[in-house]
DNA sequence: GCTGATCGTCAGCGTAGCTGATAATCAGCT
DNA sequence: AGCTGATTATCAGCTACGCTGACGATCAGC
């Protein structure tokens, strides 16, 4: 076998490529909304109650500079409010608005039948199949993950490196060896 | 079920922040061999046979513009040649070093090793299923796949990595977070 | 020898996320 | 009360990435 059909062949190689046309098509299907992919995100957890930006961030795994911005654009399309909260001043508890939940609600079915839309090439087995493994495979490295089939709770390596973002670099991207 | 729950189980979802995971691991597995994640992809098909940089950028779905960068770094290090081709002299064909060759084979260990590591909290069978279903659904959504997606059980589970580049026929392109 | 297309290259733009610094605020200690 | 250190949100600046658009060199067709 050649190297490049290795590598084309290979099971991380299949996950960068399918995430990235399934990210293409859901970023196409939150236009209509205004929303883009983090945004989503971040709406549907401001939605479970009343948090603050920081804890907006460790449950969505975004940073916390990057959340000023979500909340920017959330609450710049009127889809949640900034409070101070009254017993700490320090933080801003995010609220959704009637609006916001309204657009939640909507591009969360837009979400559904754009993944339904995707995986429709396998059948309807093979779907459970690899939400299954998805969802192991994930809490197997990330210790704090909030999906809802938690398999053992014995946390595996997580291995330091960050949960989100594609954080390559570090440093200078040549270790000079 | 809270908005939440929905979007953090969603299988979309899970596409992505397992794919962030895994990349984020196999750039840095590829550190020591001055590699990033592009770099092996194309050092792989640039084994195929004498390409030009418009052949890789079709085979690897890079931009014209990041393969000029991609060869530079390549190059830099030693690992491919630019040769003006005789017939075209517009063309400048890319041939693997001996280093280049080591290196390949090396940093595909590498990536085969990480893969593995990266699957093991799966069975051996669901990881079968996993690259199976996956294959699947890739070649289901790319034409020109390069995949075999005959899932051949014993053939391997296989290694390698991919910044995934998006082809331009898609929409837009916004890797979410 | 023109004309138009192709290949590689470079400069510039936009985006994403991160680091580091800052002001406001809180909590603990004396 | 006052001081100290931590925490929250914010902003400015940096880095990395890929793309668009322009350019010189080269080729193919006429």
């Amino acid at each position: 076998m050649r190297s490049s059909e290795t590598i084309a062949s290979a099971t991380g190689y299949l996950l960068l490529k399918l995430a990235n046309l399934a990210s293409a098509r859901m970023e196409e299907a939150l236009l209509p909304f205004r929303l883009r992919g983090r945004d989503l995100r971040v709406l549907a957890f401001v939605e479970d109650g009343e948090l603050s930006q920081r804890d907006l961030c460790e449950r969505t795994g975004l940073d916390r500079t990057t959340m000023v911005a979500v909340i920017d654009e959330l609450e710049r399309n009127g889809y949640v409010r900034r409070e101070r909260s009254p017993s700490d001043r320090r933080k801003q508890l995010i609220t959704v608005t009637a609006d916001g939940r309204t657009i939640l609600s909507e591009a969360l079915t837009a979400m559904r039948r754009t993944e339904d839309d995707f995986l429709a090439p396998l059948g309807e087995d093979d779907q459970r199949q690899l939400h299954r493994q998805l969802s192991l495979l994930y809490a197997a490295h990330d210790p704090r993950c909030h999906t809802d089939e938690t398999p053992d709770p014995e946390l595996l390596p997580s291995s330091g490196v960050g949960v989100a973002g594609t954080r390559h670099s570090e440093g200078p991207t040549r270790p000079t060896s």
